[in-house]
RNA sequence: GGGCGUUUAGCUCAGUUGGUUAGAGCACUUGCCUUACAAGCAAGGGGUCAUAGGUUCGAGUCCUAUAACGCCCACCA
């Protein structure tokens, strides 16, 4: 007998072991099945798993289990990411803690220590996976920085050189002054900060005239060699091809005139530094301008600059060159501005532009490709929902060459050699003496962007690659796309010719109740892990998975998570009840049904058509609601009540088997572990874990349509009744008096027995009850 | 500056191709320990669907503006 009460901890113990030692888990490579794989986005070793991944990973195991029962050969890799700065951060960090510096431990044994990080992280994720009950193969487990994938990266950067897609050029970079390492744009987030405009005095060449040059940098005037007017500009046209005076250097620097001048803004006049500011760069190439590098790598002033400033912070740069401005009279004015800052995403130091030596790819025909390619409805990548497709449109149209190399030690090494000025790039080492190999890493979304096929054994032509590529489905959030969707797109379409994946279901970002992102500075973060303790995995998931629509963002609240646990209560005690009743039961015979017998099956194979619709289109909020008001309305308030009466009809035996076995596995992929444990205790079933039974399908000859008016209209009616006796305080001993007796079954549910009559009552002892019914319930059992 | 999203009950959210009386959970009111479940059951109250127009026999749903909030992108000196 079961217990009363569901007992989440008891029933989430073994299962996962069980499922996974009898390879449940495993993809069926040798069968025919049709394939439906999803390569796992690999959660990075840095820390642990929180709220996002969990959401993340239930609505994959969702679709994996749900295709698994449907018959597919489902296939979940898993898998993690070396996170190349963010992990050399964490490491970094633990061995100044132990008074150990990177550079003077040395890299053979600093990237050891990222090794032994690794293990360590990557054994509490799989745990935390374990805890919530995921289908991962882990037989294809792959890291991003494993032998496979090191031959693969490798491949494509060797390929991509020859081809030119991958080149080593001096161009302005974002640099992250803590880190030391040059970023991409996408890892470089921008916030408001509050500053200022600053007009500042360039006097022309021997003359009183000057220029009013506007500047939220005036710390980077040391870098100057030129000042920009546009050539329409006619207020200063008598400057161009003249000189102005660098400001405190007293340097005699050329105004020009070009095209980033924009008359329209500030004062017309753009002070050119093309070693500290992108669009400067650009109009430095214009004009052969020379680059002048002010700066150190972490950002204080170099001896490029008078020698009373160097060695200050930016900051402080700032500060004295403003009042020796001031002093000499070159101040103008100051305006406030509040403007948007790049900031490092990993350190949140304001990113520096410089002018680096550093290897791009080339984006343009990359991006062109999958442009062209989303054209075609049958070889694009279908995001779902499908807005987001314009989310990397966009960023294909926009996007200029990816900085690739970063100044680090853990990660894919370039494949680059180097002789003085010659280059070497080849997945070996070259011959002979005097080479010496670059000292950086990749992006570490370099390697993650080969995941969809490297991970399959590309670039040998396995057997997986041919079967499993492209995937069918991408899970991930929408924060992701720009980083690692549009990458494995136009990776996948560039080295494959194929999309790497079909569909691509796009999530939101979770938050805390009150709306707001959760951060450590906040405290405002939830264990996934601790709510799985209170509630079990299979509340946490059944919530995440069907709380909000999908595509957007979610709100957190325990409480929600409290009230999955009622409900899975209460499909604990429904089972509960059926099991009791169904004890010993042989045979599902679905033969001699009643009426309420025909309800339940109309219903029952209705609510399969929609959730399998539902289902396919990952639709998983209407799923939960479509089964929620099923077991709930339908199968324990209605169904079972009604059941009561007729508990030794091997029918009703039957019907009860049968709909609580549908039941428990559309559920199953939501909460896996309660529907195995009820699954197992029933008397007949078709396979020997719910995991791998076969997904219920809608059966025609189960409608009943004429049973589920009859049916519908009692309940109706039982619930008016009910309703009306409640409003008008009809109490047990009272008579009343129907036009027609209810049949016995509506005797039964109402107990109508002992109050009902049919005999000549006096109209004044029971007119509350009469006119009312007849004039507030419409039921054909009154008005017959 | 460009783009996207959201706005529905006190709170958090659903609402599929336009179609009876707009739903759920939590909260609230009332009555019940009815042997599956009191972490439950039964019944109930609560919404001018952000605003203003429009299309339509019919609009929460489609169109056009507006507002508030949020997000993404962009080289703005």
């Amino acid at each position: 007998m079961l217990d009363t009460k569901y007992n989440h901890s008891l029933i989430e113990e073994n299962k996962y072991e069980m499922w996974k030692d009898n390879g449940y888990f495993k993809c069926e490579e040798e069968s025919n099945k049709k394939p439906f794989c999803i390569v796992l986005p690999p959660p990075n070793v840095t820390g642990v798993l929180h709220l996002g991944h969990a959401w993340d990973v239930t609505l994959q195991d969702i679709i994996i289990r749900y295709k698994k029962m449907e018959g597919y050969d489902a296939f979940w890799l898993p898998g993690m990411d070396h996170a190349a700065i963010a992990t050399e951060a964490k490491v970094v960090k633990r061995l100044k803690d132990k008074g150990i510096d990177k550079y003077e431990y040395g890299r053979e044994k600093f990237l050891d220590a990222c090794w032994d990080w690794t293990k360590e992280h990557g054994d509490i994720i799989r745990a935390q996976w374990a805890k919530l009950g995921v289908a991962l193969d882990y037989s294809k487990e792959r890291f991003t920085l494993d032998e496979g994938l090191q031959e693969a990266v490798k491949k494509v950067f060797v390929d991509y050189y020859n081809e030119g897609l991958i080149y080593r050029g001096e161009k302005i970079i974002n640099w992250d002054p803590a880190a030391q390492t040059a970023l991409s744009n996408e890892e470089v987030v921008y916030s408001e900060e509050k500053s200022a405009f600053y007009h500042l005095k360039y006097k022309l060449e021997n003359s009183e005239e000057y220029l009013d040059v506007a500047t939220t940098r005036p710390e980077t005037l040391f870098g100057d060699t030129a000042v920009a007017v546009n050539e329409n500009d006619e207020r200063y046209k008598n400057f161009v091809g003249k000189n102005v005076i660098l400001p405190i250097v007293n340097k005699p620097i050329p105004v020009i005139t070009d095209e980033h001048a924009d008359m329209e803004k500030g004062t017309g006049c753009v002070k050119i530094t093309p070693a500290h500011d992108p669009n400067d760069f650009e109009v430095g190439n214009r004009h052969n301008l020379e680059r002048i590098i002010i700066m150190n790598d972490d950002a204080t002033m170099n001896e490029n600059v008078p020698s009373k400033y160097v060695g200050m912070t930016r900051e402080e740069c700032r500060e004295e060159v403003l009042k020796d401005l001031e002093r000499e009279g070159l101040l103008l004015e100051v305006e406030p501005l509040v403007h948007e800052v790049g900031h490092s995403e990993r350190t949140g130091v304001m990113v520096e532009p410089m002018v680096k030596k550093q290897w791009f790819v080339k984006m343009r025909p990359l991006a062109d490709t999958v442009l062209e390619t989303q054209k075609d409805k049958n070889k694009k990548v279908n995001f779902v929902p499908t807005r987001y497709e314009k989310t990397m449109n966009h960023w294909m149209e926009i996007t200029y060459d990816w900085c690739i190399s970063r100044q680090l030690w853990w990660g894919h090494r370039i494949p680059a050699w180097y002789k003085g000025d010659e280059i070497y790039v080849g997945m070996q080492a070259p011959e002979g003496e005097g080479w010496e190999q670059d000292n950086d890493v990749l992006d570490t979304w370099f390697s993650s962007a080969l995941w969809p096929f490297a991970t399959l054994g590309w670039p040998h032509n396995t057997k997986l690659l041919e079967k499993y590529y492209p995937n069918q489905c991408l899970v991930t959030g929408y924060d992701i796309i720009p980083f690692w969707v549009n990458r494995m797109t136009f990776q996948g379409e560039k080295i494959l010719g194929q999309r790497p994946f079909e569909d691509c279901l796009i999530h939101g970002l979770i938050r805390d109740k009150l709306g707001r992102k959760f951060s450590k500075s906040l405290g405002n973060g939830i264990d996934p892990f601790d709510m799985i303790k209170l509630y079990g995995a299979d509340s946490l998931r059944y919530y995440l998975a069907t709380d909000v629509s999908k595509g957007t963002d979610m709100r957190f609240d325990e409480e929600k998570i409290k009230s999955t646990w009622n409900y899975i209560n209460k499909i604990w005690n429904a089972s509960r009840f059926a099991l009791m009743n169904i004890e010993g039961l042989k045979e599902i015979k679905l033969e001699n049904l009643k009426d309420i017998d025909k309800w339940i099956l109309t219903k029952y194979n209705k609510v399969v058509k929609n959730v399998t619709k539902h289902m396919d289109k990952y639709d998983f909020n209407i799923v939960g609601s479509e089964l929620y008001s099923f077991v709930y309305d339908d199968f324990c308030s209605n169904y079972i009540e009604m059941a009561k009466f007729s508990l030794d009809d091997e029918t009703t035996k039957s019907v009860l088997c049968y709909i609580l076995t549908g039941i428990l596995k559309m559920l199953h992929p939501f909460m896996p572990f309660v529907t195995e444990e009820i699954y197992q205790m029933l008397p007949i079933k078709d396979a020997e874990s719910i995991m791998i039974s076969s997904y219920p399908t809608y059966d025609k000859k189960q409608i009943f349509e004429d049973e589920e008016l009859i049916v519908d209209d009692e309940i109706l009616f039982i619930k008016n009744f009910r309703n009306v006796k409640k409003e008008n305080n009809i109490t047990k001993d009272m008579k009343i008096k129907f036009e027609s007796i209810p049949n016995e079954l509506l005797i039964k549910m109402l107990k109508l027995e002992d109050s009902i009559t049919t005999d000549e009552l006096d109209i004044n002892s029971y007119n509350v009850l009469s006119n009312n019914i007849i004039a507030v319930i419409y039921s054909p059992y009154f008005l017959m």
